[in-house]
DNA sequence: GATGAATGAGTGTTCATTCAT
DNA sequence: AATGAATGAACACTCATTCAT
């Protein structure tokens, strides 16, 4: 939590909302400023640069969703729950918040490259957690012993986020968080017919 | 196949290699004009505008891609050594094609949301080739008869391309070809340990 | 001579212009941009940025001074007449231009420091003129023997300059060519009185 | 004087400094208020805006140097020993404050015109100190008596400038006030041979 | 067909100044 | 008196596209 100031967050949130509902490439510093109710000038004593506020955006919310996260799954004792828990949760977290799944999934994606590299490191910190349930899975039992960690990992998240970019997609038409119980037994099942 | 003038082919190729080194931002026109060795405005008697160079080369690609896809297939007689070929295939042909893996998996993502739901058209042939994959595998008994299509699609894709993208963010340093058999295995056995 | 295309000159012309009549801070790009008659964008076909408009001014202009200067010059004698005559064109050459006389004695000096030093080099031409007058009289007798060049070249040149500052800063209300006679004859005879 | 109190010789002080060590377009408000250790708005209980300080400043420092030069002067009683002393305490001020050298010679003259308009004001103090040295020198026969007061005076400021700024822009190398008695014997008796 | 000079709309950021505390 | 958070106007430069040759 960079700052605790209400106009922080009060910036993000207009920011949220300002990409969402007019596009990344559409998404001004002044249009920013004034859904915040602020003027130009004051989001740059809360943000180094326009670059700042999308990274930061990304920090507050992911930051905020891995800690969720890790509060449920802390609960369950399996790997193969905190799986389950860790998909629904991310499912309808972002079910929870439209502009926030729209912002994510879709425009914060057409930044530019160096943008997406530290979001990617923002990023890491959910990997992580995906990678202590997987690592924990095949030391128990749960999980195939011979589990390539890293690519299970890419799986779960490649699985996840195609879900959920599909779901927006497609407007957001259906329950995304209603799918997570197939989508988790399809991780740990596989395609394969059970004899 | 829009046109056979030798110079549409050239500019695509040339905004393949402009992308790819310098970067979707600082893709201009006329640099893709340089190095395609024709005047900038030659390019706008072989495509409409900027983001028809892009949905072009898009077509391009990934039209040759799935039909190449659809050939190797054609010769496998079971789904799962379909899925097997398809996955081999898809990376083996990017793993052949350095800047065009730059240019798909990170670059042309940072276009606008517009020229990206076009790329998504272009798409649906490939995840109509897995769909029907899937559905043969389903009557056959070679997969689980309650599989969930849509969403082992969005799996099947999501995972080839999270995989593909991490290979690509650590500039290709390993072989990627080499993984497919795993992710096949895991997409059809699942990560659940078999007693 | 940087460029013979017509447009450099404009451009370069609209810019004296547009810097005398509004003042150095509120000559933008735009306002020289249609004083020139071109588009905002074809100040950049020609020059680098702002700050090279400003220097290419200078240089044309200087150079152009230097050159006329040198001719006249030639065509003198002694050290005596050729400083009187570069005192004369200097002051006549100004005289002739009023735009470009703001403009080189109030205006371009506002400029930021790295600017100055950059028209600094530019005048190094004109004050090698004037060394070499010195040098030359110094040698045959015409001017003492002891004559510090150095500092005689400095006091040539601030006192045109100031000349010639104080003259604009009145408006050019006074002939200012009429004045170098004398001008001259207080720098080779200095103040003192002759007995 | 404007003020007695303390923050306001702080605050001008500062202004020097921030300005000699960052350049004129760097010396923000907030900066020089930094510099004084105190906040930015308490700049405005001392001055008008941020020309009132550099006005102030020029002001200051100036009438602080007309006041020394004069006294020194009363002490002499010729004109060319008044001049010499002129000169020569000029020289020693400005080279026993390096900061105030770059800030009058350099930094200050990227004001806007109007701003320069006003510390010509200022100077006029000190020119009339040259004026009064010029007509009594004139008057007792030490200086020629047709001499162009005017134009002397002019001569007088504009080598003194002009060695001035050329010492600063040579980073202060040489030893200025040394040049004193040359730049006083060339004004005086000219560049000509003395037969 | 091919050229390339010309166009002009669009925006992140700074900083002098204010004023509620 | 002193503070410092908030304000908002102002501008150089890029680049996709056109069109006369």
């Amino acid at each position: 939590m960079k700052q605790q100031k209400p106009k922080y967050k009060q910036i993000i949130d207009a920011a949220v909302i300002v990409i969402a509902e007019n596009g990344y490439h559409q998404a001004q510093v002044s249009k920013i400023a004034k859904q915040a109710g602020v003027a130009d000038g004051t989001i740059y004593l809360y943000f180094k640069n326009k670059e700042d506020i999308l990274i930061s955006l990304f920090q507050e919310k992911m930051g905020f969703f891995i800690e969720k996260i890790r509060q449920e799954i802390a609960g369950k004792s399996t790997s193969t729950e905190k799986l389950l828990t860790l998909i629904e949760k991310h499912f309808s977290l972002l079910a929870a918040d439209h502009h926030l799944a729209i912002v994510t999934q879709l425009e914060l994606r057409q930044s530019n490259l160096e943008l997406r590299l530290k979001i990617n490191e923002v990023l890491k910190g959910y990997l992580h957690v995906v990678d202590e349930i997987l690592v924990a899975g095949t030391k128990n039992g749960e999980l195939r012993s011979d589990l390539d960690v890293r690519l299970a990992r890419q799986m779960v998240f490649g699985t996840i986020d195609e879900t959920i970019t599909t779901w927006v997609m497609n407007d957001q038409k259906y329950d995304l968080t209603s799918i997570a119980p197939r989508v988790h037994e399809l991780l740990i099942k596989g395609f394969g017919a059970t004899p």
